[in-house]
DNA sequence: GTACGTTAGTTGCACGTGCATTGAATGCGC
DNA sequence: GCGCATTCAATGCACGTGCAACTAACGTAC
C-alpha cells in the first residue's frame, strides 16, 4: 500500500468519523439530554441480556474509552437515575452496572434517533 | 440498508478511529513533540505550493476541528516557533500561517512516523 | 497469618475541544 | 458620508478526556 494512498484512507476515515460522531452527539444531546458516550454505554447495557449487568470492565472492552473516563461516563449515568451501580460480592473490586428503568426508557427513546443518524450520515 | 449494519459499520468506524488516532497522538507526541491536530495543520501548511502560506480559513476547511481549536493550536505553533502569523493586507480580517524553517524541519522529520503508523495500523 | 505483587475502579490534575461571545474589518444600502 | 448585517479570528468558560497516583480487594508464597 502506497504511502498516499494510505494518507487517503485516514484522511477520509478521520472526516467520516468527525461528521458522524458531530452529528450523534448533537443529536442525542438535543433530542434526548444524553451524550453520545452515555448512549454508548447504555446501549451496551440493554444489549447485555444478562439482567445482573455488566462490569466496569466488560464495558471497557466493548466501548472504546479509557477506564477513568468511562468511570465518570457511569457515575453521570447513575447521577441522572439511568444506571445503578451494585458491588460484585464475588469479587469485591468488581462493579456491576445496570440500568434502571428510567435508562432502558430513555434509551428506547433514543435508538430510533441513533439508528436515524447513523443511516443518513454514512449513507451520504 | 438495515439498521443493524449501519450500526455495526459505524462501531467498526469508530474503532479504528480510536486506535489509529490513539496511535498516532502518542507516537508523534513522543518521537517529535507533536500533537496530532499540530501535525495535521503542519502537514497542510507545508503541502500547500503557495508560499505566503494559508489561511485560517482555508485551514479550517481540510481539517475537522472547530474554529476556536484550530485557532489554538496554531497558538501553540506559533509559540513553538514553527509557524508564523502574518496579516492579510487585502483583507485586514484575514490572517496568513505560513510554516517557519524550523516547522519544516519538524514536519520533515515527523512524517515518515505519521507515515509508517498509518500504514501499520490500517494493514492490521 | 503476613508480606508482596496484581487487578478493579476512582480521583486529582492538566489539557484540548466546542459553544457562545467579543472585537475588528468588510461590504452593502441609503 | 452613515448605519447595519456579515465575516474572520481570538477569547472566556465549561466540559469530557487521558495520564498518573491512589485505595481497596484479591491471589500466592512463605
Amino acid at each position: 500500500m502506497p504511502d498516499e494512498v494510505a494518507v487517503q484512507a485516514w484522511r477520509e476515515l478521520s472526516r467520516q468519523y468527525a461528521t458522524l460522531s458531530c452529528a450523534l452527539e448533537s443529536a442525542l444531546q438535543e433530542q434526548h439530554q444524553l451524550g453520545m458516550s452515555e448512549f454508548e454505554v447504555l446501549d451496551r447495557l440493554v444489549g447485555a441480556q444478562d439482567c445482573t449487568g455488566l462490569r466496569m470492565q466488560e464495558l471497557g472492552e466493548q466501548i472504546h474509552l479509557s477506564q477513568s473516563a468511562l468511570s465518570r461516563t457511569v457515575a453521570r449515568l447513575e447521577k441522572d437515575g439511568l444506571v445503578e451501580r451494585q458491588l460484585c460480592t464475588s469479587d469485591r473490586r468488581g462493579v456491576f452496572v445496570h440500568p434502571t428503568d428510567a435508562g432502558r426508557e430513555r434509551h428506547a427513546a433514543a435508538r430510533p434517533t441513533h439508528r436515524a443518524v447513523i443511516n443518513t450520515t454514512l449513507g451520504e
